[in-house]
DNA sequence: AGGTACTGTGGGAGCGCTCCCATCAGTGAT
DNA sequence: ATCACTGATGGGAGCGCTCCCACAGTACCT
């Protein structure tokens, strides 16, 4: 005996049905127009597209994810607590690149933290449910369980950097070998003789890779490469201390150093300012990652810039291809799928 | 002619039919045992528990969605350009209480901003389609449309501060008439007898608050108000130079401020140390939002502060709250639904 | 013994959409 | 005039869940 009437549970929303019977046309003909599908005659569209703007339709999201079976929705997953992601301004190009080009789409981006055991097991549950179509990964260790996890569950992934040469998740990196490289020709050509390196956390992947473009950066200025002049830091300030005494123990003479971060960098700047060494008259510094560091230090640093909001836009796309690309499971090879872009030396006074 | 086989579309994911078959129970005893419903004996919830745990069955969100007619997800929504959020600590203090009270619940928090007009269309859209189930609104102006948009639409939506005293909307504020209060009890205490008021933008409730308090403040002690003591800002450095020279001007024997934010209270100090004037000796200073500029600044800076954290906890309470009550629409009263936090006054070298 | 009131359970009827097959009218070739 | 296509359209059959009614079983009354 019930009635159902047109309002129904969700709130008196029109439903396809109710825009059909407006335009006088079948429901998979609104639904075609709905999804921009070409099989439609222009007077047909113009009938429907006016039933949808009179009856203020807005399609039900849940209802068309149940019946495709695809969400419209991505998720950003910062492995990190949520204290770093505001402190480091990565993140927040990263974000900005990602959400530009993510605007001229309909796919929803969602923020997800997975500092925390706790938030990491409510994101295995999260993925496992399949509530989103696919996962940019941001900052990612080379032992994280996260990337695998994803495969496991056939979600699309795309991973910024890489965890190491054999990556097999497309991703998107910067040339970190490249900048290691062109800050080493930049002090060979200041005249700069006795360069020492800062390196990064050996397990990340892009230290290993600005090292490797450290050592050929000599080599092609036709100098050996002495490997005690390779200190390897953590990517703390701390750290870069550390390093730095080490090395201007070991060569007193040191007369330029490359550090693998700016934030090591200001630490090696404080050890040489104890030192009594001035900069960059004695000893040139360069750092890596042109962040609001180097820009605010005394003297201002040079420093390798990553185009970090470029890579954001290069990972939505390389995303959203695997997400179209979903039937031939598998089609086409990494070599598409996996971009490095440029790196570039911004020289300010520290050099 | 077509085999509808176990695995359908969603990937093999086993669904509660399975799990029903499994445990020989029948579906609505599943949804019963998922839902975490009392009405089912405890033998029957192990043994579907267990067909659950063998199947590694995860519910189809989709469908729960549009049976349900929720989402099990809310967002927090930021009417201002991605930057601000990054910059400012109010917004991560937020985002942190809100996390960690959601993180009790299955709920879905998604961060959206809505700073351009572009994106403003978005969200309206987004909205529209009731993709969430409620809304936490942050860093809401006078006139902005978003509120009206969200009670028309009938989405549950909570406010932080509030618009003004008239405020519709569940909301969460902190007590800016008490802290102004606070503020100038202090400065009594200690003995300042010409007391100014840098106050912020006055279409923003908690700045007249702050001044209402100021106020109060002044007459608890028995002392008369001039107004001409109070100079509006506009919560920026600058603005806090320009009122702070202007207040110099008027009252050359002032021996204390309360500006309206930390901020003002920055650009103040510089007009005041410019004057020739010393901290606390001569002027006492106070800010408001205990932000890192206070802790870093030189004296570090007496301030008000706001239980941010906290305020983001209870605003996922109200709105859970909210969106539990659904049912008898508008039952309540606002009397429990609009919250007051208390501000607390952090004392430092500056007063 | 017959009622009354539970509790626990099964399963039909949707939710609003997409997918896809059937249908129909039109077009050009035979 | 007939046949084979093609493009445009209608609508059935799900997608996997929740809601709710119906029904069996048990316990407690009169």
């Amino acid at each position: 005996m019930a009635v159902h009437g047109a309002r129904s549970r969700s709130g008196g929303r029109p439903t396809l049905e109710e825009v059909a019977a407006r335009a006088g046309v079948g429901r998979g003909t609104v639904s075609r127009v709905i999804n921009g599908s070409p099989r439609v005659s222009d007077a047909t569209r113009a009938a429907v597209e006016a039933a949808v703007a009179e009856l203020g339709y807005v399609p039900n999201t849940a209802a068309r994810a149940l019946a495709a079976n695809r969400t419209d929705a991505i998720a950003l997953v910062v492995p990190e607590p949520e204290t770093r992601f505001f402190a480091e301004p990565y993140f927040s190009d990263m974000l900005r690149g990602v959400g530009a080009e993510l605007s001229e789409t309909e796919m929803q981006l969602l923020l997800i933290f997975a500092g925390s055991d706790r938030e990491r097991q409510r994101l295995a549950q999260y993925l496992a449910a399949h509530r989103v179509d696919g996962v940019l990964l941001v900052s990612v260790h080379a032992d994280d369980p996260l990337p695998d996890l994803l495969s496991q569950l056939e979600i699309p992934a795309v991973i910024s950097g890489r965890r190491s040469a054999e990556e097999t998740l497309p991703s998107v990196d910067s040339d970190n070998y490249g900048g290691g490289r062109a800050a080493v020709e930049h002090l060979v050509s200041r005249g700069r003789s006795r360069i020492g390196h800062l390196a990064g956390r050996m397990d990340v992947y892009g230290a290993q890779r600005r090292v490797d473009g450290y050592r050929q950066g000599l080599r092609d200025a036709g100098r050996e490469v002495d490997d005690r002049l390779i200190v390897p830091g953590d990517f703390t300030e701390e750290g870069g201390r550390r390093a730095m005494s080490l090395l201007l123990e070991r060569f007193p003479d040191l007369d330029a150093v490359f550090a693998g971060s700016d934030v090591m960098a200001a630490g090696a700047r404080q050890v040489l300012r104890e030192s009594g060494r001035r900069i960059p008259d004695d000893v040139a510094l360069i750092g890596y990652d042109d962040s609001a560091i180097a820009r605010h230090m005394d003297p201002p640093l040079t420093s390798v810039r990553q185009p970090i909001e470029e890579m954001g836009r290069a990972m939505i796309d390389l995303l959203l291809g695997e997400i179209a690309d979903r039937r031939p499971a598998a089609s086409r090879g990494l070599e598409k799928r996996q971009l490095v872009l440029p790196a570039e030396l911004v020289v300010r006074a520290s050099s």
